[in-house]
DNA sequence: ATTATCTATAGATCTATAGATAATGC
DNA sequence: ATTATCTATAGATCTATAGATAATGC
């Protein structure tokens, strides 16, 4: 059994790893780099974890479930088709801000590791946001019959809103260095390109 | 002097690390497998770009050359402000389109060596777009001032686009392999794609 | 006794260089 | 003679494991 500073420790390695993969990727981090980051040896990581990869594993596994989170925790029914898109986008947004360096991770480990995109495949087929897309897929089509919204698919939709929000926080780190920004001025920022995503989507679906 | 056999070896190792640098990116590259690509020794490689890091610098540099091409090689004084951001954005669309993994390159490499920040800094101050930008700015202000696009600033414009076509190209091996789509299919899916960001910003813009 | 942690090390890279040999241009 | 290409290897990683020692729970 783990006693108190085991647990410790083994926890001390996994928040460790999580910053350093976040901050680096899989391929730039090693274990010795975690280990003394987490205060113990090297060999303590696979006495805990076996591989770098099953380490990798736990914390890419916990990370990418909150992409797929339920989003639709808002009132929908008696809410208008603008409100509940409007919601969705924003809740979109602030999940990624919660956890800025997720696109980062998630994209460069399906862009490098093609493994990952068939695991990605089959969590996507029952995810519990599906639910929420088919929901949305029916108002959007009823909003497209009444003319309030130009002729498109759900995936057009979800792709541009998805597109702008993860894009801003890929970028952020590029436009705050190219920019010379501090805190304030990020969150300034952030705050503003959160308005205009929502705009921008909300306005361009229009007929 | 460099006789005709040996440009070719030293072409076809620049080739082949393009290739491979676009692929997986610098640090899952190795100079060992460029040379078995290119069908060379590894030690032919430092003979040539004395460090691999030199071998990809001037790769990225070539490359990153591109993302600051003039797009402004098209009509504008006579056009609406509409048709020439139309075409801006499909002119944008198109050369990324044209080098489909480099937003992967770039972006990976700005985020994970912020050494390449800086350099892309200097690299924006004087670029050629620059001029274009500040046109664009214009015919921005005037039409806000008309009072046919809402107030937003040019920035905001300029994200808005780049975000959705850098975005999808960096989506598309992962949509394919999700969706399980072919050649034509997603050739298909690209077509639709450029119109719809079209769509989305232009609409999206107005007041 | 069992679990946590450490030291030491094997084995597999990978980059870079030294020095030998082959090819080429004068 | 000069340049291109090769073989061999140093030196620096890095991951993973074996086996010793320290800490902990009964």
């Amino acid at each position: 059994m783990t006693g108190k500073n085991d647990t410790e420790m083994e926890k001390t390695i996994l928040r460790e790893a999580e910053r350093l993969f976040l901050e680096k990727g899989f391929a730039l981090t090693s274990t010795t780099e975690i280990a003394k980051a987490a205060g113990c040896n090297q060999a303590l990581i696979h006495y805990y974890y076996r591989t770098k990869e099953q380490l990798f594993a736990a914390i890419f596994e916990d990370k990418i479930r909150l992409l797929f989170e339920d989003l639709s925790v808002i009132e929908e029914a008696s809410m208008s088709f603008e409100d509940v898109l409007r919601r969705v986008i924003e809740a979109h947004f602030d999940l990624i801000r919660a956890n800025p360096r997720l696109p980062f991770l998630v994209m460069n480990e399906l862009l490098t590791n093609p493994a990952r995109v068939a695991e990605l495949k089959v969590r996507l087929a029952d995810a519990p946001k599906a639910e929420l897309f088919y929901r949305m897929e029916a108002r959007l089509a009823a909003e497209i019959e009444a003319g309030r919204v130009r002729p498109m698919g759900i995936l057009d939709l979800v792709i541009d809103f998805v597109s702008l929000n993860v894009m801003y926080f890929l970028a952020v780190p590029i436009l705050t260095a190219v920019r010379g920004l501090g805190d304030a001025e990020v969150e300034e920022m952030t705050e503003a390109r959160r308005r205009e995503n929502v705009e921008l989507v909300l306005r361009g679906i229009r007929p």
